[in-house]
Formats: C-alpha cells, sequence, structure tokens
DNA sequence: CGCAAGGTTCGACCACTGTCAAACTTCGAT
DNA sequence: ATCGAAGTTTGACAGTGGTCGAACCTTGCG
C-alpha cells in the first residue's frame, strides 16, 4: 500500500516528516537524550552519511533503532538504506532554517558523554 | 565562599548552584518541560523580577514549587524573598556565557502553549 | 540456495518525573 | 494575637520512555 514518498521503488525509504510540522516540544524531546545527542553530535563532526553501525553507542541494537527513529521523527536526521546498512544523515540547513542556533548550541554545549 | 548573592541578611535565599557546575544534561532537562519554558519565556520577556504567582500555571501550587526549584537547580533562574513572595529572575548573562546561544534559541522557537 | 550481517518489531520491565491534595511555615496586615 | 496570602514539604499515584532479549526480515555473497 501507498506508495511512500516518492521514488516507488521499494517503501525501504522511511517517510520524513515536513519541517513545518515539527514542534520545539517534539525537538527537545529528541535531544534531551544523552545517546541521541551523541548520535547528533557524531553526524554534525562526520559532515556526511553515517551507518547506524558506525556510530558506536552504549546500547542494544533494538535501542539503538529506537533512537534513530526518534531522531528521524522530529526533524533532525535523514535515512535512507544502502545494501542491508541504513545509513544516515543531518538535516543541517532545514533544521537551522526551522530553529535558528539550536543545534549549534546543543552540539557545542558538551560537557557529558 | 560564594556568599549567596546579596543582602545576607536571612538565609532565606535558597542555594544557587555555579554556573560551572551545571551540565547541558541538567539543562535540556529542565527546558524540556513546557511549564518551565513558559517560566523562562515570561522571565525573558518581563526583563525583571517576577513572583511565582504572578505567573499563571496550568498546574497547582506545589507543582509550581517544583518546577521553580528544577529551573534553579539548573541555573537558569535566581530566586529570593520579597516579604511572602518569592521573586525570581533569569541568570541571563551567566547563563549565555555558559551555553551560548541556548537559551535564546529555545525561548525563541514557540510554538506550542 | 543457504547463511551471515545489519536492522527492525514486539513485549515486558523498570525508573523517573510530573501531578495533586493536605498539612505546614512564614511574613504582613488587621 | 490572629488571620490570610504565598509558598513549601511530604507522600502517593499514574504515565511515559529508555532498556533489553528474542524472533523476524532484507540484502549481499559464496
Amino acid at each position: 500500500m501507498t506508495a511512500a514518498t516518492g521514488t516507488g521503488r521499494r517503501d525501504r525509504v522511511p517517510p520524513h516528516p515536513d519541517m513545518r510540522d515539527i514542534g520545539l516540544q517534539q525537538v527537545l524531546e529528541a535531544l534531551v537524550d544523552p545517546v541521541r545527542r551523541r548520535i547528533v553530535a557524531e553526524l554534525y563532526a562526520a559532515r556526511e552519511d553515517l551507518s547506524c553501525g558506525t556510530i558506536d553507542l552504549p546500547v542494544s541494537k533494538s535501542t539503538a533503532t529506537h533512537h534513530f527513529h526518534v531522531l528521524r521523527e522530529a526533524g533532525l536526521i535523514r535515512q535512507h538504506y544502502a545494501g542491508t546498512s541504513r545509513m544516515n544523515a543531518l538535516r543541517r540547513e532545514e533544521f537551522e532554517e526551522r530553529f535558528p542556533g539550536l543545534l549549534r548550541a546543543v552540539v557545542t554545549g558538551h560537557d557529558e558523554g
């Protein structure tokens, strides 16, 4: 059913929310978790797509999946498949336009982890 | 040390943490709550001390007390008594120095409540 | 084909946190 | 000295969300 967004191939491309539908509440809920902030920080530093496995996290795979899901729903990352790997990238510009200064402030303010 | 900001009269001045002891985690946990963000936003706009009662919140008094406590512990506000009223003010400059851009980004990104 | 690598889904569990009512404290005014 | 206004403290409760293991699904490859 329903040919997700676009390409038409398989719906192996998960649904990404429009940035205008993202609320500050949702974003802060996403960023309050240290594991998720770590993901964001790594993507911020990497400046390129990273597979889930590339970012090593102190949690199980299923938990990691959960975190990536939350970040995607909050408009922070974009995901797509490359083989069996799921690639992740920050939605920098879009996010910056929607919440100016926020990403930087959060990524910069590192002190734990 | 430290001399809790000011008068020295009674210790009706609650303990305020040193800004250097505040972590990003703590700050985000404080700012993720809509009621607390509302408090911060009002203080941000007011630019002067406000008593707890002045800021009307959709919660009971005891809950309000809790929220102010969290904000104080997170280094976001400074409190002192004036009669039976407890006055609150943002720790603007200090906070800005410790977490540049964060306060503005959060207060600016209003969309809910 | 069959198998391993990389992720996902599904329940279940547990800790944390926001919430309130009730009783209490402190100060100012009557 | 008494009363009310403004907050605080305490205890209980409920919802949420991060966590895991186990079973499952895709894709790439030999």
